[in-house]
DNA sequence: AACTATTTATAAGA
DNA sequence: TTCTTATAAATAGTT
């Protein structure tokens, strides 16, 4: 990538060799940025230029736990060796990468939330305004999807009801037939299976029994407010509650 | 490097994803290759799919010395820092903590950021939705305040330079006045208080010397793209960059 | 530290 | 996955 090919030999001339080493540091160190970022992937880069100086790039910033991963990786089971030993010496740069993270990660949901904006240059307000658009459109949409899921699961829950509803029923009906009795008013359930709200068929027997017949929970759905399009319940269908 | 621009940003489509990885990864770890024959470095490279497989490259195949010598050469200048907190029975349990809360933090803003928007419920998405409207209000207002101070400055600025401007004009008038001449060509510079831009006044005098009236900025200011309504330099105005 | 002619890397398509 | 190809990026040599 360049004026001439390049024999993939070391570069003899100590200048060109210096220069070389820096271009291409930072096209690695970019790139290997690039790969975190854009393949969601985690990267830990360390380069020791000729001279012994160092170079690092690590997503995240998490150096440290990218190579506790990379250790825990190759020896499972075995025992961490060497770097391990110094362990606990290392738990004091790990303890404050750590403390530099949260800071980082508390400034950022600081920022997130609207709050602590004035030390971002205009440049940085716009692109978070464009972050958080394009989060908004991702919320929305994920929302949307939830909300048609309850729908959905509300009204499988509201067929099998009537089913068991028409169920009942008939077994009723039989019954009265059976033991010869016309004077029982029975009031026919309807079957329109797109409404949202349970019925609840009250049917009276001639002894005096009321039967209600509304589904394994008792009855608690009942507690419907009239005038929302949905359920209470319906409003925190899914897990952590 | 391709048909289209690329984003810096996590690529969505998961196939997309997996294939950019594969051919970013080979082309970084060629590259890891490179710099570490041609410049005579040392390297260690680590990466992790987002899927948790692991590809490594390190000169000479001895990552484990490479990563030995950078945790010597860390810990030779950190070690001092630690000394303070040395009371280790209390670490690990500070340590557990903080690991958790950089979990959290680290949840929290891939939900700011619209991502792994699975784990809500319909309340906490309806919430986190109302939190980033707010949000986006508060750094479209403080952006906008943002921008009024920068034209403000400048305007002060450009006023400034206009009264400059004047001194040396008035200056010149009565340098010709004083000896007489009446045939050096005056320009008129306009004392129009809306324009952005600073202006230029060239006056010759008699003696053949130009001045450029432009402010402490060297001129550097007249790269001016004559479209934009706002210099560039202004693009940028705060800190953090 | 810039510049530019070239080589490389790679995104999209097959 | 692999190949191809148009294009974007990196960078070697130069100033």
């Amino acid at each position: 990538m360049g004026r001439g090919r390049v024999q993939l030999k070391r570069i003899e001339n100590k200048i060109n060799r210096q220069v070389t080493f820096s271009k291409r540091r930072s096209g690695l160190l970019k790139k290997a940025h690039e790969i975190s970022v854009l393949c969601d992937a985690e990267v830990a880069l360390v380069v020791f230029s000729s001279k012994g100086k160092l170079f690092e790039y690590s997503t995240d910033s998490s150096m440290e736990r990218i190579l506790e991963r990379y250790d825990r990786y190759l020896y499972s089971d075995k025992q961490l060796v060497g770097r391990d030993i110094s362990q606990s010496e290392n738990w004091v740069l790990e303890h404050a990468k750590l403390k530099a993270r949260v800071e980082v990660l508390e400034k950022n949901k600081r920022n997130f939330m609207g709050e602590d904006l004035d030390s971002l240059s205009l440049k940085e307000l716009q692109s978070l305004e464009h972050q958080l658009d394009a989060a908004i459109k991702s919320i929305r949409s994920r929302k949307n999807q939830a909300m048609f899921e309850s729908i959905s699961a509300l009204q499988k829950k509201d067929k099998a009801l009537q089913d068991h509803n028409n169920t009942l029923l008939k077994k009723i009906k039989e019954r009265e037939k059976n033991t010869g009795q016309q004077e029982g008013q029975l009031i026919q359930c309807s079957n329109n299976s797109s409404v949202l709200q349970p019925q609840y068929c009250v049917t009276s027997s001639r002894d005096g029994l009321v039967e209600r017949v509304g589904g394994e929970n008792g009855g608690a759905s009942s507690l419907i407010e009239p005038n929302s399009l949905l359920p209470a319940w319906m409003l925190r269908p899914t897990a952590n509650e």
